[in-house]
DNA sequence: GCCTTATGCTCAC
DNA sequence: TGAGCCTAAGGCT
């Protein structure tokens, strides 16, 4: 269930553990993943990570393309293999290894993969093998398709090559274009790619933009001021497997790392009071995910404000009453008596 | 056990 | 713009 700062993690986990070996690489149970004879027993040259995009490089210009999706997401282990599941999608082992068994299941690491941070179960250099599950792709990419994959995404806050997914102006001039609140153009992977909705939640908060501003009416100095701001949020995101977004003197307990419940200012955090001014948070939909805002702090107009969920009611039922006609007004207030 | 929700994306209309 | 797909967890009955 990753943005950006995990997949980058994943990459540079998994260059650590299997880049330069031959690799088995296994189909699950389920049958869904018809190109792994592709690359199996091929040796992986670099796993690439550009937004929220993995590339396996297999070389003969073969890319093993994993899209993790919402749920997405792998398990490492060292040893034999577990029994397979159901819902497997995908094995990633070394070749002829064969160490006791040891697995865990995602865990809190640092994009730093430190290996004694005391965050690691063991180091990536023991991982033998990953399992996938839930993605929603996993199939293999010629060098070409990979190639236009890339042209297609925006400038990425982690990028560490040199080039054009490491320079912004592109996505400055494509969001100073447009019409679109910033708030879903900041989710638009043609624009800037590896940002999702916890990230654009939390960003505009911090920077106390109004998210439903269109891209045309933002000026240079934010844009910047945003992305710069990004970069450092993204690479230390992931404490305890949580994306830790607030400043520790916004918190209330003023506790480093940030308890259950103070890691985001607005994300997620509907009904409940802002840590700054203590207006409540809310929360809508745009463009087919969740919005969450401060009215206050982000200077939201009352007309804006008024667009918020109801509260005490399910997303379901919100998303029903937002649909124009009587039908879907039907439909709403038939969920909400329940 | 059912319902809801979730860090995402593609395709058809 | 809406439907569909992917999986797991938590809250509720």
């Amino acid at each position: 269930m990753p943005e950006g700062n995990e997949v980058h993690r994943w990459a540079a986990r998994h260059n650590a553990a299997f880049a330069g070996r031959r690799l088995n690489v296994l189909p699950g149970p389920n049958h869904r993943f018809s190109d792994a004879h592709l690359v199996d027993g091929k040796k992986l040259r670099e796993v690439h990570a550009v937004g929220k995009h993995l590339g396996y490089e297999f070389g003969d210009d073969l890319y093993l393309h994993i899209h993790l999706g919402r749920f997405g997401d792998f398990t490492e282990g060292c040893g034999p293999l577990p029994e397979p599941k159901g819902a497997l999608r995908a094995i990633l082992q070394r070749a002829g290894s064969g160490k006791p068994a040891r697995s865990v299941k995602g865990q809190p690491h640092n994009l730093t993969c430190a290996k004694d941070d005391g965050t690691q179960p063991f180091p990536p250099e023991d991982v033998d093998w990953c399992e996938l599950r839930g993605p929603t792709d996993c199939s293999v990419y010629s060098k070409e398709k990979w190639q236009a994959l890339l042209d297609r995404l925006g400038p990425d806050p982690l990028a560490h090559e040199p080039g054009d997914h490491d320079n912004p102006q592109r996505a400055f001039d494509a969001i100073l274009k447009s019409k679109k609140p910033i708030a879903e153009l900041l989710m638009d992977q043609q624009i800037i790619s590896g940002i999702g909705n916890i990230y654009r939640a939390e960003l505009l908060f911090r920077h106390r933009l109004n998210p439903f501003t269109p891209g045309e009416a933002m000026d240079l100095k934010t844009l910047k001021a945003i992305w710069k701001d990004s970069i450092p949020l993204l690479k230390a995101g992931m404490v305890d497997r949580r994306i830790v977004c607030t400043k520790r003197a916004d918190r209330p307990s003023k506790q480093e790392p940030a308890p259950r419940g103070e890691e985001h200012y607005v994300y997620r955090r509907h009904g409940k009071p802002c840590f700054l001014c203590g207006e409540k948070i809310l929360r809508r939909d745009l463009a087919g995910r969740t919005l969450y805002w401060c009215p206050n702090d982000q200077h939201t107009t009352a007309a804006e404000n008024k667009t918020a969920y109801a509260h005490g009611t399910s997303l379901r039922a919100n998303r029903e009453a937002a649909k124009p006609g009587a039908a879907g007004r039907k439909r709403a207030s038939a969920l909400m008596e329940d």
